[in-house]
DNA sequence: TAAAGATTCGAACGAACGTTCGGTAACCTC
DNA sequence: GAGGTTACCGAACGTTCGTTCGAATCTTTA
């Protein structure tokens, strides 16, 4: 059941220095081990159930059933259950991050820019649904050292946005909060995971264009549209 | 450490015919029995809990410290844990829903009445962000007939505001995904528990006014940014 | 003030949890 | 094909979980 594509999904650089193992594997070495392999499954499987049922309500003999190991066994490939969310949060934000950053090597202008952030974030999103539910619900799970990393990768993906938004700002002279952009920008594209149905959703170029016109014209155009708020008594 | 106000949090119809209690008291008895005040201090101790450990890292344990009360005291109140999220949730939803309900009564023009559904929302989410919390995050975790009418007041509250969006289509004669700009809305609204601060960030009002401006520019504005995007192989 | 009901508790239940341990089988290298 | 490493498993460990039960205490009513 669509296990074959599961190695382009988690592999490289997620796994490096596990359980001892050498970081860099020489040239001539094959770079998916078989060991990297199986462990990219159980990350799928892993991305799957916590998908489901969150991280908590999952049980490792969940997962032990799932992808058909001991509950022993399992444990062969990583050190804990905090550290299987934390593999499948790190290898997940590092590809969105990279994706991103090839895609905007060839973006010109600070608009077009914005929009392949969008598009690349639902693109990923949407072809990776589960693992982008555990990345955004699961954001408060980790604690201490892992948490501390998920959480400067996450600062990092923030700053790309940030960047690109006040870009833009300054290429079209416009006045808005960055910071309110950009989490109303993420509210909009990261809520989608609750809602998001492909029988009956438009796929994901098409909701990225209209999202993107959506937030774009909300950032663009001027603000004529301020009105005084009804103020009620608490 | 402020639990004075909150009968006023939760009281009311959300603790009808508990426990074979009478569902309307008469008109002489008072309405906010001793039960019900000591069952809405439960519940608010329980959403803190369930806000900060998530309904499934939380355990009862918890909130008899919490609340101070035996654990075997606690089952007095309600039936069992799923009972206490569904009460929780129940009690938010319907609380948001009547206080926008109020708030309509009086609000003319489409843009105004969203504009109004906004700063409701935002109001009583920063007020109450536990509870809101608690909504939004736990909103898959109760299963039939508790979990079927949480949606149901969902999909309630979902039609409020598509209805508000449709209404301000028609009079300003614009063209946009209805279905679209609600989850596009309610992902910005929605997302706000995963980085508000209130040592940082706007309060209500502000936000709500700048979310407003953000949203109905995006959909009052006409589609000129649209551009064709870029595509890549998969 | 005695009976009746509401409220609270300590103690325990069985089930499920994450993790570990010692051993067995498969695999690779020489 | 022997020896060492990798992969995997059954069984169990100690802990925590939600919930229950019978008794004790408080509150209300007659």
């Amino acid at each position: 059941m669509a296990l074959q594509n599961v190695e382009t999904r988690f592999s490289g650089e997620a796994l490096d220095g596990r359980k001892g193992r050498t970081a860099l594997p020489g040239a001539d070495e094959v770079a998916d081990s078989r060991f990297d392999r199986r462990l990219a499954k159980l990350l799928y499987h892993a991305a799957h159930i916590f998908c489901e049922k969150g991280y908590e309500g999952a049980s490792m003999r969940d997962l032990s059933r799932a992808a058909g190991m001991s509950l022993a066994g399992l444990y062969h490939y990583f050190d804990s259950k905090e550290d299987l969310l934390y593999l499948i949060q790190k290898h997940t934000f590092r590809t969105i991050i990279e994706r991103l950053q090839e895609r905007l090597k060839d973006a010109k202008g600070a608009e077009q820019r914005v929009r392949v952030f969008i598009e690349n974030h639902l693109e990923y999103f949407l072809a990776n649904k589960e693992a982008m539910k555990v990345l955004t619900h699961e954001d408060e799970t980790l604690k201490n050292g892992r948490g501390a990393e998920i959480r400067a990768i996450k600062r990092e993906y923030y700053k790309i946005c940030l960047d690109l938004l006040e870009d833009l700002r300054r290429e079209k002279g416009l006045q808005f909060s960055g910071r309110l952009a950009v989490l109303g920008l993420f509210g909009m594209i990261n809520w989608i995971y609750t809602w998001h149905n492909p029988r009956v959703d438009l796929d994901a170029g098409t909701m990225a264009e209209e999202m993107s016109n959506l937030f774009l014209r909300g950032v663009l155009n001027p603000g004529k549209t301020k009105r005084k708020t009804v103020k009620t008594n608490a």
